[in-house]
DNA sequence: CTAGGGTTAG
């Protein structure tokens, strides 16, 4: 509330208004002398109602303080109405139900259920339920029946603190005392078992409610989605007869949520053909689905959609931080600098969104010096997202330093705490430094479990570093924790490959065949001028440019030895030979998408490649001279981040 | 006054 609003309402309600109020209102025929008294306090009541609905985030309690002053002046402290709605103000406004609000409600005489309903709701809504349900017992010792509205405050306090055996009990409550369910109550029931974890109970909730409204019908398909059930999700979703928008968006942000980027479009354009409008959250969770595929045919047309339903990203920080991710994910990081600082608003997520794109495209200085701005120039504060943005900076740019410190600081001097994500950071980042003992410390110290993640990290670093040795002590606890990834089993076979154990290599063939596994395919794919996908697979394909790719790559090992290019023998997992080794690598998806490139676009243009699994040191090197040779920048995605080659070197520092 | 919200590591 401003100054200006507060000096306003001083004066609104003095007795000179009102009495002049009631002058006014006799003259216009609207109140007769008779229920003259009546009327005013039923226009005082409005007055000062709509006196305590100005109050906002930025009202300090003196103020709400000086208002209830007005309510006492006015005679309508024991209002049950008005003190209620300062309540569920007060509430709304993060004030503890301790002592205040308490204080006001026992200070009115008779209360009604609503009044009793509004401290039960504010302590429910700040999380204590045992003071809500005490509260409940004082208002039935009184001998005050309740309302649904009461019912739903207490069934939303037991799933604020997801005490499923509370909220049962609440259920049954509720319909042994009104034999019947509002919609309104049922509403809050599925809510309450959907916070508790317990989604079948909802769905039973839902099965028997008598009348259901839309409400009800998203709330359950949002928590399907949540729960990464899309069948079910999308199974009530088209049963239901009319679908609003805030059901669409949950469909539309649930595919998104669920990586199925392009169910996420689909079910956007059917909201379109069906005439509903998309609102900013429709449109960030599209934009999410697009930053999934990650081609700039899809970031136009979020832009595009963006802009056409008015949501810019100067004046929408949802709209401005999902942008700054999909451009980031889309390789454009540049424009995704560009939405970051023509945002008016900036909050953690358009920080994090930002610091997490230049990491991912090796700009390391960049995210460290954005984030410690953040925390010196403006009152964002970094949360757990951020954290895991700067140290990915850190361990790609090989700062061990810099990142031992924030990671020391992100707890003591944030209070963050650090989480298995930020542990597999601080692993890579020490992993990839070399310091393989250190970091296998590190995962025996931790304060959590460390999850699969911490383990991938130090087995990715045994493959730069190639040490079976402890290769295997992180093989064994990751086949724990992850027994289905076969990129696991690929990485330590690649560990057992470098360092020549044939043996090792076999072993973990033969693994993978038992728990029955399938490789994932390499595939490489550009997108050409006109929006046209070119896929690459391994080995040779039936491309109709298929001669010319040979040629030109032919040509390119051969300006390449020039400079000193030899293939990497060792990037090539099988006992064969070597000239069997070379036509191996020569193969690799990544290199036929580049020569496509060579053959079809402009010398001037950069060339942008994506690849759907990690990129091989013998690639990473033909790349990097590729670019020193044809003088082009070559932007290359792998299944993890980016690397910009330029005039012979890589934005990576080599260092991946 | 009960529903949908953008960023996460190997």
């Amino acid at each position: 509330m401003t100054v200006a609003h507060s000096h306003r309402f001083s004066t609104a309600l003095n007795p000179i208004n009102i009495s002049l109020l009631s002058k006014q209102l006799i003259q216009l025929g609207r109140i007769n002398n008779a229920d003259t008294f009546s009327e005013i306090s039923r226009q005082k009541e409005v007055l000062v109602s709509s006196l305590i609905s100005k109050l906002d985030v930025c009202t300090g309690l003196d103020q709400i303080k000086q208002v209830h002053g007005h309510i006492i002046r006015q005679g309508l402290d024991q209002s049950c109405y008005i003190i209620a709605k300062l309540i569920r103000t007060l509430t709304k406004l993060g004030v503890p139900m301790d002592p205040y609000p308490r204080r006001v409600m026992e200070s009115v005489q008779f209360r009604n259920p609503f009044l009793w309903t509004a401290v039960i709701r504010g302590y429910a809504i700040q999380g204590k339920l045992l003071e809500a349900i005490s509260m409940y017992g004082c208002m039935r010792k009184e001998g005050i029946t309740p309302v649904s509205f009461t019912f739903s405050a207490l069934l939303k306090a037991c799933g604020f603190v997801r005490d499923l055996n509370l909220g049962r009990q609440f259920h049954a409550q509720t319909f042994r005392l009104r034999g019947f369910c509002f919609v309104y109550v049922g509403n809050t029931m599925i809510d309450m078992y959907v916070k508790c974890g317990s989604i079948d109970c909802a769905r039973k909730v839902f099965d028997e409610m008598p009348e259901r409204d839309v409400i009800s019908w998203t709330e359950l398909i949002a928590a399907y989605a949540r729960a990464g059930n899309m069948e079910s999700a999308s199974e009530l979703f088209e049963s239901l007869p009319t679908k609003d928008m805030v059901a669409w968006t949950a469909m539309v942000t649930g595919f998104a949520q669920n990586a199925k980027p392009q169910e996420a479009l689909e079910y956007f354009d059917r909201m379109e053909k069906s005439g509903i409008r998309a609102d900013e959250v429709t449109v960030a969770g599209f934009i999410s689905a697009c930053a999934q595929l990650g081609a700039s045919k899809y970031a136009d047309r979020a832009v595009e959609i963006a802009r056409k339903c008015g949501y810019s990203p100067r004046d929408h920080v949802v709209i401005g931080s999902a942008l700054i991710d999909m451009y980031s994910k889309c390789g454009n990081v540049e424009e995704a600098l560009h939405v970051f600082e023509s945002m008016n608003n900036k909050n953690v997520f358009s920080y994090s969104s930002m610091i997490l794109g230049l990491a991912m495209h090796g700009r390391a200085q960049e995210a460290l010096d954005l984030f410690n701005y953040m925390v010196t120039h403006t009152t964002v504060k970094p949360n757990t997202v951020t954290f895991v943005g700067v140290l990915t900076a850190c361990s790609h740019a090989g700062l061990v330093d810099q990142g031992r410190q924030i990671f020391a600081s992100m707890h003591q001097t944030f209070g963050v705490k650090p989480t298995s994500d930020h542990y597999t950071c601080m692993v890579d980042l020490l992993g990839r430094a070399g310091r393989l003992q250190e970091a296998l410390e590190v995962i025996k110290t931790m304060s959590v479990e460390p999850h699969g993640g911490v383990w991938g990290a130090l087995l990715g670093a045994c493959r730069i570093h190639k040490d079976p040795d402890v290769a295997e002590i992180a093989a064994k606890h990751l086949f724990e924790l992850e027994p289905d990834i076969i990129g696991n089993y690929i990485l330590l076979s690649n560990v057992y490959a470098s360092a020549g154990d044939w043996d090792g290599v076999l072993s973990v063939r033969k693994l993978i065949k038992r728990k029955g596994l399938k490789k994932t395919p390499a595939v490489s794919w550009v997108v050409d001028n006109r929006g046209k996908m070119h896929k690459f697979f391994p080995g040779y394909m039936n491309h109709p440019m298929l001669n010319k790719i040979e040629d030109t790559l032919e040509e390119l090992v051969q300006r390449l030895t020039v400079l000193g290019y030899q293939p990497d023998l060792s990037s090539v997992p099988y006992n064969v030979s070597d000239d069997e080794k070379r036509s191996i690598l020569i193969r690799h998806t990544e290199k036929l998408a580049l020569a496509f490139s060579l053959l079809t676009t402009s010398r001037d243009s950069s060339i942008k490649i994506m690849k759907n699994l990690r990129m091989c040191q013998d690639c990473h090197t033909f790349m990097r001279l590729a670019s020193e040779v044809t003088g082009r920048v070559i932007i290359m995605r792998d299944n993890m981040r980016f690397h910009h080659f330029r005039s012979g070197a890589c934005s990576c520092g080599d260092f991946w």
